[in-house]
RNA sequence: GCUCCCAUCGUCUAGCGGUCUAGGACGCGGCCCUCUCAAGGCUGAAACACCGGUUCGAGUCCGGUUGGGAGCGCCA
């Protein structure tokens, strides 16, 4: 099946005309040399010291359009410092020099000749990038990891966070773990991990090895605590609640920013109120600033002193967010880091931490929160925030997986991309910068596509689950479900949603006459009746078959001088009730001479 | 208020300084097919937020403005 899915995917793509141009250039080509390096520079291009460039540089060149300090220079990279992520433009005029700071997306080093150094095509600058992920050294597979706090449902934003970390993993042959942060004691709740875990099961995303429990392991929490104390990384803070509170209003008055003030930072130990309640706060660094190298959104700088000393452990000894997550990745040994933007804020202070502790840098990657219809933040006005609620709906695991996936990443014009695929595909580089707004349409047709690829036994066992489901719940008995499967190939074609498939396919689960609908009423008029009649007579002795009977509606439609709508469209509505229904031939075929004939019957007048 | 992030058709997006009269998908309009509804085929309308700068050349690089979002807890 899968492959049959990586072949559907491909679909015949409507070419470009354009795309032939590439024709133009392929004798040029150096299949060796990098996408950046390699790009359209035709024999033209090398001017007379050899050196590439734009075929139209060349000529305005010639024609003495541009000067030489326009010209591409290939050698002599100028000693520009190159941070890990974003660098600095040398342009031959010194003016034009830039530093960047937002380029990790437009790092395609990897695949450069020239390695980290890469040069800007058709361009008088040059570019120096060296991206996160060559830091990571080559041996070492990457550890992603999801991280919810069981206090709801499993939202559809960190499903998609999910499953991006998932496909991570999966694609680098790294690992995906799972770790419930239920150090909130009030909020979390069991009826919340089992919905989680259940929503992770359902979108097929596993995890490798045992689920962790963040509460659990509060001891070492506590002990690493305690060792940035006695290291001098961390001091007792005695503020009350109250006092910090009066502080902030007061900041807030003031138009000032709102932080703790470090009252407690150089204290001496001794001016300790004796037996006061105290947490214990990280001494963070008060000058100089904070880089996030992200994946996604290029390097993001923080001035150290808009950075507070945060809670590590609180008054009761139970350690904070910030302190369980740091010290859990470390030991669970996660590399990468994705997570939605709105942790962008934690991910300075936890790197604070993390240098503090002298632990290895992990990668971080914060995607864009995805936005309800009218872009405002995902909310209940919103509906289905939950996947469970989506699973209610009637979409197909897969569907969400596809959609999850194309929202807020792509592959070039791709758009139905199946998981086995979407795993060969995912990168980190591809991620987008932008929030994206749910689109329930594009959710439908994306859906029925998945439906239309799924087998008919597991769509009938989907329905007889929906069924199940429904107060009353009913049951699919085996006629019913024969019927299904006979019908599911002309059904399933029309269905967005399983619970569409579901009602289309109702009129299959009855016996005996229909009680038409009110459109279908309007057409079964007298006169239809009276045709209805006729027509039934002509059917004596025909083999019940869809072919059979719609050459004997036709013959019988061309007789009576009729067209055939004005026969078919009585019979579907004696048959289903219904204005709308799969071919309705087809149809009396599924339901057998017997049952058919009951219904037509019933309604002859 | 302070900090951070974002900005291409209605929506999701392609775009990596010249190949952009800006491509695809969903949705919307028209036509074809047709027993209804779909599906499918063809086709149409539809976007680079604004202002500066760099450059021979800017959707693409830089800065600002505007607009959206996130964060500023002894929550996670």
């Amino acid at each position: 099946m899968a492959e049959d899915r990586r072949r559907d995917h491909v679909g015949p793509q409507p070419r470009r005309p354009k795309a032939e141009d590439e024709s133009r250039n392929q004798g040029e080509r150096n299949p060796g040399a990098s996408r950046l390096c390699d790009r359209r520079q035709p024999a033209e291009s090398h001017g007379e010291d050899g050196r590439h460039r734009h075929p139209a540089q060349a000529r305005l060149e010639r024609q003495g359009k541009i000067g030489p300090r326009s010209r591409c220079q290939r050698d002599g990279y100028p000693q520009a410092g190159a941070g890990p992520l974003g660098g600095r433009v040398i342009a031959n005029n010194p003016r034009q020099d830039q530093d960047f700071r937002h380029s990790a997306r437009r790092c395609r080093y990897k695949t450069c000749a020239a390695g980290p150094l890469a040069r800007v095509p058709n361009c008088h600058s040059l570019r120096i990038h060296l991206s996160p992920v060559a830091i990571m050294t080559d041996n070492q597979k990457p550890v992603l990891r999801f991280a919810p706090s069981p206090t709801g449902m499993l939202h559809i934003g960190g499903a998609r966070t999910a499953l991006f970390n998932w496909l991570y993993a999966r694609h680098t042959g790294g690992k995906f773990v799972l770790r419930i942060e239920d150090t909130d004691r009030e909020r979390s709740t069991p009826q919340a991990v089992a919905a989680i875990i259940e929503g992770l099961e359902w979108l097929g995303l596993d995890w490798d090895g045992e689920i962790t429990y963040q509460f659990s392991r509060a001891a070492r929490h506590r002990e690493i605590a305690e060792k940035l104390l006695a290291e001098g990384n961390a001091y007792r803070c005695y503020a009350t609640q109250e006092e910090l509170t009066a502080m902030r209003e007061a900041q807030r008055a003031a138009g000032k920013p709102i932080r703790y003030d470090g009252r407690w930072r150089d204290r001496d130990p001794s001016e300790a109120p004796a037996g006061a309640p105290f947490v214990i706060r990280l001494k963070a660094p008060q000058g100089g600033e904070t880089i996030i190298h992200d994946i996604v959104q290029g390097d993001v700088r923080f001035a150290n002193e808009q950075l507070d000393d945060m809670i590590l452990l609180r008054s009761d000894g139970t350690p904070t967010y910030m302190l369980a997550v740091v010290v859990d990745d470390y030991d669970m040994g996660v590399t990468h880091i994705i997570r939605g933007d709105d942790h962008l804020n934690n991910a300075a202070r936890q790197m604070q931490l993390i240098r503090a502790l002298g632990w290895p840098e992990v990668t971080y990657g914060h995607v864009p929160l995805i936005h309800g219809p009218d872009g405002a933040k995902l909310s209940k006005r919103h509906g289905a925030q939950a996947v469970g609620e989506y699973r209610d709906m009637g979409y197909l695991p897969e569907t969400m997986r596809n959609y999850l996936l194309r929202l807020g990443w792509s592959h070039g014009n791709d758009e139905i991309i199946p998981t086995p695929q979407a795993i060969e595909w995912f990168n980190l580089e591809s991620i987008g910068k932008s929030p994206a707004r749910l689109d329930f349409k594009k959710l439908d047709n994306l859906n029925a596509h998945y439906i239309r690829e799924t087998d008919d036994g597991a769509l009938a066992d989907e329905i007889a689950h929906l069924l199940g489901r429904k107060d009353p719940p009913q049951t699919l008995s085996a006629i019913g479900r024969e019927r299904l499967i006979k019908a599911m190939p002309a059904l399933k074609e029309r269905a967005k949603t399983l619970v569409e498939l579901a009602a289309s396919a109702e009129f299959l689960f009855t016996d005996g006459a229909r009680e038409p609908d009110a459109a279908a009423a309007k057409i079964l008029s007298d006169d239809a009746r009276r045709t209805l009649g006729e027509f039934l007579g002509t059917l004596e002795g025909t083999d019940w078959t869809g072919h059979a009977l719609e050459e004997k509606a036709r013959a019988f439609a061309e007789a009576k001088s009729l067209k055939l709508g004005q026969v078919a469209q009585p019979v579907r509505a004696a048959l289903t009730g219904k204005t709308t229904s799969p071919p309705i031939f087809a149809m009396l075929e599924v339901l057998g001479r017997e049952e058919s004939l009951k219904r037509l019957t019933a309604h002859v007048l």
